[in-house]
DNA sequence: ATTCTTAATGAGAATAGTTCTCATTAGCGT
DNA sequence: ACGCTAATGAGAACTATTCTCATTAAGAAT
C-alpha cells in the first residue's frame, strides 16, 4: 500500500463526510483500488480487483460509488472512445499531477503526460475567460485529448 | 436547399468513389441531413430525418454509414457526455469553420465557438510537436472541450 | 440497355455498458 | 444498543451500438 495512504483515506473520508455521505466498506474498497493504480480503469476492471479485497461488493454498488467520486471531484470520468468509461482518481487537487491524455486510435493504448501543461494551460485560462465573458459559461473543467498513432501501431498500417 | 449543395454531394461522390465505395441513396440520403444541419444529431436523430427524405433507409445502415464517413473524414463524432455518440459533417477541410465545443454538464446544450481558436490552435500546434517527438505518437486530431454550467443552468442550483 | 459481380442493405436478433428495482443490510447520530 | 434511513447486492431492465443473413441494387463489363 502507497505510503500515506492512510492520511488520504482520511482525507476521502471527510471529504465523503462532508456532503453527507456514509463511508463504507465498498467505497472504502473502490477508494482503495484507485488509490493503488495510475491506470485509468473501467468500472468493471475496478469491480474485478474491488471484488478481492472485498467480496461481498457488486457492480452496482461500484458504478454509484464511481458516479458519487465524480460528483464530488474525487474521481475523473474519462472516454477513450473505446465504448467503457474510465476513471481515475484525483490525487492532487493543487494540479501537481494534472496530467492530458495521448490516445492510440488503432491499440486504443493511453499514454499520459504531464510535460508541456504548463503552456497549454495558461493559453486554456485565457480562452476560459474569453469564453466565459462571451457565452455566459461557468466554466468548470477542460478536456483535452489528442488522438493519433502510437509508436508501435504508426509502422503497421 | 443551401446554395452549393450539389457541388458538395459531388464532392461527398468523389471522396466516396475514390475509397471504392457505392454512393447509394440511403448514404446520399444521410450527407444531405447532415449537409443541412448544423446541431450535433445522434445516430437516431439522422435515422429519423433519413426516414422522412427516404423511408426505406434502416437504422443500421446510419450506423453503418456514419462509421464509414468518420473513417474518410467527412464526418466528426464527438461525445458529449449523454451516452449517445454525435455527428458533424466537417464542411470544410482547410479549417474555416473549425471549431470547439462548450458543454453543460447540467442541460446537456452544447455551444460551438469559433473565437479564440487561433490562439488555442498555435498553442497545441507546439504541444502536438513536442508530444510527438517525445513520445513517437502520430498525432492526428485534437479533442477540445469546455464544460461547466450554462447560462441558463448557472442560476438555478 | 442488359447482365453480372459483389458491396450494401434492412429487419431484427444479439451484445455490452450502464442504470434501475426492491427487499435487505449496515453507517452513524442518538 | 437502538433506530432511522442511506447504501447495498442481485439481477432485471434499458439503451446505444453491432452483428447476421437473406435480399437488393451500384456500377463495371458486355
Amino acid at each position: 500500500m502507497p505510503r500515506g495512504f492512510g492520511k488520504e483515506l482520511r482525507r476521502w473520508h471527510d471529504r465523503f463526510r462532508g456532503y453527507g455521505y456514509r463511508l463504507t466498506l465498498s467505497r472504502e474498497a473502490i477508494l482503495n483500488v484507485l488509490g493503488r493504480t495510475s491506470k485509468h480503469l473501467s468500472a468493471e476492471e475496478i469491480y474485478l480487483k474491488v471484488h478481492k479485497i472485498y467480496p461481498s461488493s457488486g457492480l452496482s454498488t461500484v458504478y454509484r460509488t464511481l458516479e458519487l467520486l465524480v460528483q464530488v471531484d474525487l474521481v475523473f470520468k474519462f472516454d477513450f472512445g473505446d465504448g467503457r468509461a474510465r476513471y481515475e482518481l484525483i490525487r492532487n487537487l493543487e494540479g501537481q499531477d494534472h496530467h492530458h491524455h495521448l490516445v492510440c486510435i488503432s491499440c486504443n493504448r493511453v499514454v499520459d503526460y504531464t510535460d508541456f501543461i504548463e503552456d497549454e494551460t495558461s493559453s486554456l485560462k485565457k480562452t476560459e475567460k474569453n469564453l466565459s465573458a462571451k457565452y455566459n459559461f461557468k466554466i468548470m473543467k477542460h478536456l483535452i485529448q489528442f488522438q493519433g498513432l502510437c509508436d508501435k501501431c504508426r509502422g503497421k498500417e
